[in-house]
This record gives structure tokens, C-alpha cells and sequence, in this order.
DNA sequence: CGTACACTCTGTAGTCGCTACAAGGTCAAG
DNA sequence: CTTGACCTTGTAGCGACTACAGAGTGTACG
């Protein structure tokens, strides 16, 4: 559908957002987001105060897009930018940063294990074609996983004393 | 510290928002969302219009609990209880929920997978103690995967035609 | 010159599932 | 009468966008 893409200015010294846009896959919303959550320092301003942006701006949207890409937070990628400007500073303060990130998702990866483990289960009760009336799967739901009565007898303990 | 609670209730035909809360585990405040949500009913009122809750609406909550712990989104919570109020209705429709979220799941494990293995080999280019200029996690951060030099030339492609 | 259209600008509101606060009402004990 | 625990409503915040409204700008074409 959109074949030819009109060129927004003649010769390249700077790209608009909407070509930054398109060159790196990143929605231009996004683009302007970044800049006002400081993810993105502000471009210099062409004809119409239109942003313009130049090679560098590039380069910089990329390493954020693939930090967000490996699950870092917006956050960890200001950290990261930050460190990075920083040359002096050691390698190991960005190393314990990626650490501690992949630590979280380690954790994800296992909780969600956990739940997958519980859904298939869940699901491996269901019979297949029983009355809703009947239905494991509700039932699981409706009860929690090993109890028999767990609530009614904690009623009155509960809304009189102990907390 | 809050060792002593209250009685807010003489015997305990109905139970107020906060004995829910404490017995479910679920913060009241949440309760009134899920209320407005209208993924719990509303309920009756007490003496100053206090919400009144009866056996039935804490097993309504417990299983409202444990579908959002198996990670069903409020929609499909409400989809399920409206399926399980209709006792005619096959048990299928909530196996296929059931199973739709669960390839979900399975997704999302394999995504975290793959973000693990690539985190882990960003981390593990990292020899310990190098200037921040010489970091190789930020180096691997600033590049695509495998490519050379991925994107100066694309430029002007991209600024004149073809998207 | 007019107009059509692609693009840009700012600002604001929506998403999801809560959580937290403010400002006030109610009730019982001390 | 005061204290304090509880309840009420309404509203705003989180993260990381996404979407839209309403306006401005620039260029191509007739």
C-alpha cells in the first residue's frame, strides 16, 4: 500500500522523526516518549520546529530499543546511558546491572514454569465434554489446590480476634 | 503489632470489606476494584451503607484469586464466571479458555528463554574489569546480534524511497 | 493560486491490575 | 468528648507505551 514514501528533506544531513521512525522499527509516539522521559536527549530543531535528528540519534535509539528487547526497564537503560557516557568508570558496574537483570528474569522464567505446571494440570482434570455443572476445571478454580474445607471455620476466628 | 482486631460485627451473618480482606488475603481496596469491575457483584448494605459480604461472595473472591494467580486476565475471569453461571453450557468453553492461555504461557516461557540465553551471552562476553569505552556488554548493546554495519547505509534508502 | 495530502507539532487520555491517598462518615470504648 | 479503627467515595499514580484531537507546515500538482 505505501510504496513510495515521500522524502521529507532533499539531501540526508539530519532525519525527521518519521524517518528515524522507519529506520529503526521504533514508533515515532515512542520516539518523542523516550525524549520526554529523558531516555533520548533532545534533538536540535529544523524549518518548522520540526525535530531533526542526526546519525548519532540513530545509534542511540537502536541501543535503547535492543536494551528494552533483552527486558531491561526504562530505567536501567537511563543507567545504562549513563554509564556509558561515563568512560572512566569500570565495566563492572554495567556487568552487575545485566546480572541482576537476567537474575529477574531467571525468577520469571521459573514462576511462570510453576504456573504452566499448575495450568496443565488444571486442564489434564477436565474430561472433555461434561456440563459445566461439572466442570474440574471450575472446580479446581473454586477450590484451592490441596484443602478440603480451608475457609468456613476461619470465619468467626477471623472477624473476631487474631490477626 | 495489630494483634487485637476489632470486632466489627456482633455475630457474623455478613462480613464487612475489611474481615473479606483479611480472610481472603486480598487488599480491600482491590475488592472494591474487582467490584467495580464488575468482576465481583455489588453487595448488600449495612448500617451505613458498609458493604456486607455473605459465605458466598468469599468463595467468589477465592476463585476470582486463583484464576488471576494462574495469570487468566480480569476479562477472561469474567468470561469464565459467566460461563460457570450458566450450568447448561459445555465444560469445553473453559477448556478451550483454559488451553488458549496456557499456550499464552508457553509463549511468553519461550520468549523469557531466549531473552535468558541472549542476556547471558552479552554477560558472558564480559571480561570483568575493563574501562567503561572497552565494555563489551554495552558494545553488544550498541550493535545488532550479528550484523557489520547495519544501518548508515540503509539511510538514505530510506529518507528517499521504498519503506 | 488553490487544494490536497503527507507529515509534523503539542497535549491529553487510554491501556492493565492494581495501589495509595485524601477527605469525610460511623461507631464503640475509655 | 476524644481517640481510634473501621468504612465511604473519588481520584491519581505506576510502566511503557499507544492513540487521538486539533493545529501547523511544506510540497506537489492542476
Amino acid at each position: 500500500m505505501i510504496d513510495r514514501v515521500i522524502l521529507e528533506r532533499p539531501a540526508s544531513p539530519g532525519l525527521s522523526i518519521g524517518v528515524l521512525a522507519r529506520l529503526t522499527g521504533v514508533n515515532a509516539e515512542t520516539i518523542r516518549y523516550y525524549e520526554r522521559e529523558h531516555v533520548l536527549p533532545e534533538p536540535s530543531r529544523g524549518n518548522a520546529r520540526y525535530r531533526v535528528y542526526a546519525q548519532i540519534d540513530v545509534e542511540r535509539l537502536l541501543f535503547v530499543r535492543r536494551a528494552r528487547d533483552l527486558g531491561f526497564t526504562l530505567d536501567e537503560v537511563r543507567e545504562l546511558i549513563s554509564l556509558s557516557d561515563e568512560p572512566s568508570r569500570s565495566c563492572a558496574d554495567v556487568d552487575a546491572l545485566a546480572r541482576a537483570h537476567l537474575v529477574q528474569v531467571e525468577a520469571k522464567i521459573a514462576q511462570l514454569h510453576a504456573l504452566q505446571l499448575e495450568l496443565s494440570r488444571v486442564i489434564g482434570e477436565c474430561g472433555g465434554g461434561q456440563a459445566i455443572a461439572d466442570c474440574r476445571i471450575l472446580r479446581a478454580l473454586g477450590a484451592r489446590s490441596g484443602d478440603r474445607s480451608p475457609v468456613s471455620s476461619d470465619i468467626t476466628n477471623l472477624a473476631r480476634s487474631r490477626g
